[in-house]
DNA sequence: GTTGCCGGGCT
DNA sequence: AGCCCGGCAAC
């Protein structure tokens, strides 16, 4: 059963080049925005990972500090200078599937505190911004704010078709718990097998943004069929019912995709079949690995021994002479006559 | 292509 | 168990 992408965008949405354009007359006061929120990229408020510092706060004090003198289509400006170099893919097609679905759809409270996630949460956002932008993009969407020129750890999962990168090892966990292993999305109690999926990655957040595009080769196209997949609603429903529900948060039809596609390779669910595969004309190392594992030669090459130096009975007498042979020549077993 | 023989079917 | 053969791997 396949639901097209038409069938939840009834209206396609507008072009990021038609977001990006900015009225005229604010874009002195976009520049004050945007002063103030790298001013609160960098400061204790955002750094500390309090529950205060939620994102919804911060975007209010945002706004409170512009004094509604911005417009909304002037945030979204905003959210675009921070992720202007990835911005020409209105798919967000990444290879690197940054697409955190616990984190747009169902905010968890304890969770979303790590503002550490702001990039590639963002990317997220922009995986959706199909349905996402055209009406409530701006206001319970988790917008990032911070950009730190480092080298920064990130945590990236290992599952076949699935390349999500997250920046917390318990984000990646939870990923890996509720979405591979498909264990309940509500409890974080962790008996260690996520460990297996998921590896350290150091990015580079100066460079991050423009290793985007390099990375994915993916058509802008490829946006699968958004799936039904009732895990992901199951979470989506089974969170906070303080978390703002947003129509954004509902939805996360990219990352779904990957969700079938990996339950579908790794055998678990075969009744699911995969609609995304077009997703990934990139590496998949760890499937051929997967893969190779799996497959279960006939012939064991180990086993069977090599080949005698002796001649046997077929050599020595021919074929005219078969009549001379062994028994087991004759049967084509191991020659008995002349053994190694 | 040839040779050795494993695995498996048939009686 | 005896017989036979498909098919694979080594040569």
């Amino acid at each position: 059963m396949r639901i097209g992408i038409s069938d939840l965008i009834p209206h396609p949405p507008p072009s990021l080049s038609v977001i990006h354009r900015k009225p005229s007359g604010h874009a002195d006061k976009e520049v004050m925005a945007a002063t103030v929120l790298t001013t609160l990229s960098t400061s204790p408020l955002v750094l500390n990972p309090s529950p205060g510092a939620s994102v919804d706060t911060e975007c209010k004090a945002i706004w409170a500090l512009l004094a509604g003198g911005v417009s909304e289509t002037s945030c979204r400006g905003w959210k675009e200078c921070l992720s202007a170099s990835y911005s020409s893919s209105t798919s967000g097609n990444w290879s690197w599937d940054a697409s955190d679905q616990s984190v747009p759809s169902t905010p968890s409270p304890p969770l979303s505190t790590d503002v550490n996630k702001s990039f590639l949460i963002y990317s997220q956002g922009e995986d959706n911004i199909e349905e996402a932008e055209s009406t409530h993009f701006l206001f319970e969407d988790p917008i990032p704010r911070k950009r730190k020129n480092s080298m920064k750890v990130m945590f990236k999962c290992l599952w076949k078709n699935c390349e999500k990168v997250l920046s917390t090892s318990s984000g990646i966990q939870r990923h890996i718990r509720t979405i591979h292993l498909g264990r309940n999305g509500d409890s974080d109690y962790s008996d260690g097998e996520e460990d297996f999926y998921y590896s350290e990655i150091e990015v580079n957040m100066d460079t991050l943004t423009e290793g985007l595009s390099n990375l994915t080769p993916t058509s802008p196209t490829t946006i699968g069929p958004p799936p039904v997949f009732p895990l992901g609603s199951d979470m989506a429903q089974s969170k906070s019912a303080t978390v703002i529900n947003s129509p954004l948060s509902q939805s996360a039809p990219s990352t779904l995709c990957h969700i079938r596609t990996d339950h579908a390779y790794q055998g678990a669910h075969v009744g699911i079949l995969s609609t995304g595969e077009k997703r990934q004309p990139v590496v998949q190392t760890i499937s051929k690995t997967h893969t190779t594992t799996i497959s279960t030669p006939k012939h064991s090459t180990g086993t069977r021994k090599p080949r005698g130096e002796a001649k046997k009975c077929r050599k020595v007498y021919g074929m005219e002479k078969k009549d001379l042979w062994c028994t087991a020549c004759r049967w084509k077993k191991a020659c008995q006559r002349f053994t190694d």
